[in-house]
RNA sequence: GGUGGGUUCGUAUAACGGCUAGUACUCAAGAUUUUCAUUCUUGCAAUAGGAGUUCGAUUCUCCUACCCACUACCA
């Protein structure tokens, strides 16, 4: 959801700003690879009608190779691994970063030891004096161990007592004093990949992005991007920087998490995913919503148009979306609220489309005679009492099939001798349910009493559609001989 | 612990420094209906606390509290 919604908001903004909206695939952590998941990104943002305009061609693949339509592909970075090696390399020339040859043992040890001592172990100009890197070492050991070894690293000179003064679509001025800052890992020669850091600004500057917006866990790396553009000498085509809000979860505290949608019964992912361990998560298609009700309720979790309107298609969204009416405090989720959009989605729906994905639940319940007519008739009638295409079977199922059985407490309540009498005679004296309303009026029967008895008869219950509408339908022969069955059934 | 960010009804949010702090969801009550649902009406409910600036602070400044994120050779 979190991350629908960061590319919901990315595509909005560059819609509404003449811009293009690019898919590139971060997957420079190669432990992490994660089978199908670039898939399901795809097929997840396409399903919302997010569709990119460059990094994915009209087969729903990530390009590789550059065309006119896609000129800085390829857009996986595992795929630009060599582009990477000499920027990292640039920056050590600079002066801005050096060679650390520290393994990952070293430094795990440093950290215990400056933890038994209460301290924080932090990688940067109090301590890699005394580590083993480019700066401490002679050139020729240096250059020996670059030859010799494959588990070195080229880590960001950050700079001692500098103020970084940055800016925020969102969260407006904001400054940091490099010095509480570490030298973070740029590029590692185990996997020849970037880190995450250097990646994103080298291929930010040469896909020439100019917004960046992403989650807000990415807020205390702005200073190191900012020195890193500085770095490189890119700041005048550095890109904006926007950090979006967190979704938080319901109740509690916390980011939202896999785990709290199954737990009280809402999805956290736009589609059905499968983990490695076989677990299957809920998804908001396969729980039955709407795409449109999806993205209408994702675009209102941390931004507001500025009106009180509530409901917007994609179209109308990228046309009141606005950055600055972006909030700053994280969102916690209302699943109830999500249920309402798709209600109101629903409603709006065509009968036509909803009776044809409710004809599929009809045959999976053994409903194969329906008309389209008479599922198109229904479907009108009943939609408004749902939320959920899935809802229909357990709302009307009794205009297709006759009850079994019927309510225990509701007979108890309802289903009274003389009540029943007068149910039997107003049924079978008359040929419809106008004529029957009509013969108890004259009669001056009670009303509720007699209906809610033939009611149960008809529906098993005492709940549901009104006595006319089911008539219409089941017909006024069924209705007796339902009622007749009940008659039986019920002692 | 350190750094950064945040804080308006239960939730999402609105309010050029100026009306009785608005709207939606939820919940409750009432009306309508042959039942249920729908619909309609009404209601409950908030500026974290404390200073300061100001004629006037939800809004600006500071302090406190609480929440969150980050603090990996993860993104």
């Amino acid at each position: 959801m979190g991350g629908v919604r960061t590319a919901l908001y990315n595509y909005l903004f560059a819609k509404k700003n003449g811009g293009d909206f690019i898919l590139r695939i971060e997957d420079t952590d190669s432990h992490r690879f994660v089978p199908g998941a670039e898939e399901y990104i795809i097929e997840a943002l396409r399903w919302c009608g997010i569709v990119p305009d460059e990094g994915v061609d009209e087969n729903g693949k990530v390009v590789e190779v550059a065309s006119e339509k896609h000129p800085h592909a390829p857009y996986r970075q595992s795929q630009r691994r060599g582009i990477y090696r000499q920027y990292a390399d640039q920056l050590v020339e600079g002066g801005f970063a050096y060679y650390a040859f520290d393994t990952s043992e070293e430094l795990e040890k440093a950290r215990a030891e400056a933890e038994a001592k209460g301290e924080t172990f932090i990688y940067n100009y109090t301590t890699r004096k005394t580590l083993r890197n480019s700066l401490t070492l002679p050139a020729e050991e240096v250059a020996r161990l670059l030859e010799e070894r494959t588990d070195w690293t080229v880590r960001f000179k950050m700079p001692e007592d500098t103020v970084v003064k940055m800016d925020d679509l969102i969260r407006g001025h904001i400054e940091v004093n490099t010095s509480t800052l570490d030298d973070k890992v740029l590029w590692k020669r185990a996997d020849e990949l970037p880190t995450y850091h250097l990646a994103n600004i080298v291929d930010d500057h040469l896909m020439e992005i100019t917004e960046v917006i992403r989650g807000e866990e990415w807020l205390p790396s702005l200073p190191l991007h900012y020195l890193l553009y500085q770095s490189f000498g890119w700041t005048g085509t550095m890109p904006r920087f926007a950090h979006l809000p967190l979704l938080l979860k319901p109740v509690g505290n916390g980011k939202l998490s896999k785990r709290d949608g199954d737990k009280m019964g809402f999805p956290v992912f736009p589609l059905n995913w499968k983990n490695s361990e076989g677990e299957t998560y809920h998804g908001y298609r396969e729980d039955g919503y709407f795409p449109e009700a999806f993205v209408n309720l994702l675009a209102m979790l941390g931004w507001n148009p500025g009106t009180e309107q509530e409901l917007f298609s994609l179209d109308e969204l990228v046309e009141a979306f606005s950055i600055d009416k972006v909030s700053k405090s994280g969102a916690k989720f209302n699943p109830d609220k999500a249920k309402w959009y798709n209600k109101e989605y629903l409603r709006m729906k065509d009968d036509t489309d909803l009776a044809m994905a409710f004809i599929p639940v009809l045959a999976e319940n053994g409903i194969n005679e329906a008309s389209f007519e008479m599922v198109r008739d229904v479907v009108a009638l009943i939609k408004e009492r749902a939320t959920f295409v899935n809802d229909f079977w357990g709302i009307c199922w009794y205009l297709f099939t006759a009850p079994k059985e019927f309510a225990e407490k509701d007979a108890a309540k309802f289903w009274k001798e003389e009540n029943v009498a007068m149910a039997e005679e107003a049924l079978t004296a008359t040929a419809s349910a106008e004529e029957m309303e009509e013969y108890i009026r004259t009669k001056e029967w009670p009303m509720g009493k007699v209906m809610n008895c033939i009611r149960l008869s008809l529906t098993g219950a005492s709940s549901g559609l009104g006595i006319a509408d089911i008539m219409k339908f089941i017909g006024h022969d069924e209705a007796v001989r339902r009622f007749k069955y009940a008659k039986e059934t019920i002692k």
